[in-house]
DNA sequence: TCACGTATCTACCAAGTGGTAGACAACTGG
DNA sequence: CCAGTTGTCTACCACTTGGTAGATACGTGA
């Protein structure tokens, strides 16, 4: 069926649009054009624009969590190397699509709505987080201190590091394959000298 | 004069609401609203609302820089007291005020005309600061890494710290005085580890 | 007093916004 | 072959957007 490839395709175009421009600065109109449609088509999919974002970010909620669980449960005991394999894991689709932790960092300034949405979505795997973190500080595998901020303050490095390229830019990056190379081996030392007991 | 004040107030109160809501979630007609004046006041003191984005730009810039270079030539010898001295005091206005940084993130889906205007006037500071790192690293006191990377996810962790706030409270941090002092704290020890030869 | 510059206003406008109504194929199962 | 569903379309609509034109009030120096 073309029907079905249709509602995916505007997902997917609505998540990179959303992710880079924003949801305020994108228009029904834009994603239409990206994906070959007219306006009243994604209408019919979604029956209005909140509808749509909501789906956008289940969409790309789905599509980090299922990389980040993956890495979680692919390593073994140690928690460094267990965190360094969901940066690893993490790395690549957001570095290649900074749309997806872009809209993540979009729901901010969304509607309350929207944020309880998705907050309900991620707050398993968060909780999750912060209880491991805190038995393997107990274990004294892990440096010390507070490990629900220690969870935000590494989401916020990565997320910053993915989705603001403009920034690392000015400071004289490229972003070629070396670059996204070395990049990853920095943010892997920078997270694992943050995390080290 | 009654006149130049409407200037300054229609710069902070954009300032305030571009970088919550985004420039493109704002209208002239919010921020005349929120000033207190009708929309062609703005048009006549900034004549288009391009303009007012590069002013307000310059004013965030100006701020912030104030703070930045006030920390870094108060302290002494040590690296990592210094860099110490900029987080607090970029913590400050940057949590009471997420607008702050939260428009200089914004800089990254706007024209690369107004991305170019900032640039030019952040690069004298970026480079101050990698060539620092660099002669710290050579001297052993600060950990041996790339400093532009290290520069790169040093901004990305305190700015996500301080335009994210949403995320921190989805993680069960509350945002009173009490909080703000414990997120402080757990921000500079992050910093010092990540920081640490 | 009067011409002039300044700061703000009301009244518009063209373009773009999200959204509705309904026509038109194209395919289904009976 | 036909009735009904499904997906897309054209044609609108009410509203908001950034921006223009011009009137009004208020000094202020000659």
């Amino acid at each position: 069926m073309t029907a079905d490839s249709t509602r995916r395709r505007i997902l997917e175009e609505s998540l990179d649009l959303f992710g880079t421009r924003g949801v305020d600065g994108v228009s029904l109109d834009d994603i239409a054009e990206s994906v070959g449609v007219r306006k009243q088509s994604i209408l019919y999919w979604f029956n209005s624009k909140a509808t749509l974002v909501d789906a956008v970010l289940d969409h790309a909620a789905d599509e980090l969590l299922t990389v980040v669980e993956a890495a979680v449960r692919s390593r073994g005991d140690d928690p460094l190397a267990r965190v360094d394999a969901v940066v690893c894991a993490v790395f690549r689709p957001v570095v290649r699509r900074p749309a997806l932790l872009g809209l993540v960092r979009e729901v901010g300034r969304l509607d309350p709505r929207h944020l309880n949405h998705l907050r309900q979505r991620l707050d398993p795997v968060i909780q999750a987080c912060r209880c491991y973190f805190e038995s393997e500080m107990h274990r004294g595998r892990l440096r010390r201190c507070d490990p629900a901020l220690l969870a935000g303050m590494l989401y916020a490095t990565v997320a910053g590091v993915g989705t603001e390229p403009v920034v690392l830019e000015s400071l004289g990056w490229t972003a070629d394959t070396a670059g996204l190379r070395q990049l990853r081996r920095e943010l892997r030392r920078y997270v694992r000298a943050t995390l080290a007991p």
